[in-house]
DNA sequence: GCCAACGTTGGC
DNA sequence: GCCAACGTTGGC
């Protein structure tokens, strides 16, 4: 049983191909307390991901990752040199969560736009007036969805 | 650059 | 525990 999920990147930070560079990365930085259960509770290993750019020209989808490791402590609240840092998260009891993810593949970007004229999303929690959280879930039906709009055939069964 | 939406902080 | 002030997100 697989769930689907999506994070949201600034490219300027850290972009769709800089995923596929790395070949993982570890989703640090996260300081909102919902998506923090969400990683902490519900993402497991295997779970897909889209991964959506944020603040930029046109918002867009750019690929689907995947869950490679579930939660763990986010070390970059203990590192006092990162602007991640929270004094109030002890190693004893970290108070920030992150995962590491994966590349699956590349898609046809898929503008914000393109994405809220499809009836078939509708409900989508991104496309939710004033929704802010980076990470959230995705229905199974929606992610399919987006995957062929994207041009992928994603089995995830 | 603007601003709506929403989360967090802190005084009381 | 309330709520005003403030900060951040992120589309436009």
């Amino acid at each position: 049983m697989v769930n689907h999920w999506l994070v949201k990147s600034e490219p300027d930070v850290y972009p769709w191909d800089q995923l596929e560079i790395d070949g993982w990365t570890h989703w640090d930085g996260v300081r909102n307390y919902q998506a923090r259960n969400i990683m902490r509770d519900l993402m497991k290993k295997g779970d897909l991901v889209i991964f959506y750019h944020s603040n930029t020209k046109p918002p867009h989808v750019a690929g689907v990752a995947r869950v490679k490791t579930e939660g763990y402590p986010d070390f970059t609240c203990w590192d006092i040199k990162s602007k991640y840092y929270d004094a109030k998260s002890t190693q004893e009891q970290p108070r920030w969560i992150m995962v590491d993810i994966e590349p699956v593949r590349k898609l046809q970007p898929i503008s914000l736009a393109k994405l809220r004229e499809n009836p078939l999303l509708e409900g989508m929690p991104l496309l939710a007036k004033g929704q802010r959280l980076s990470v959230q879930p995705v229905s199974k039906e929606h992610f399919a969805v987006v995957c062929e709009m994207g041009g992928a055939n994603i089995d995830s069964k």
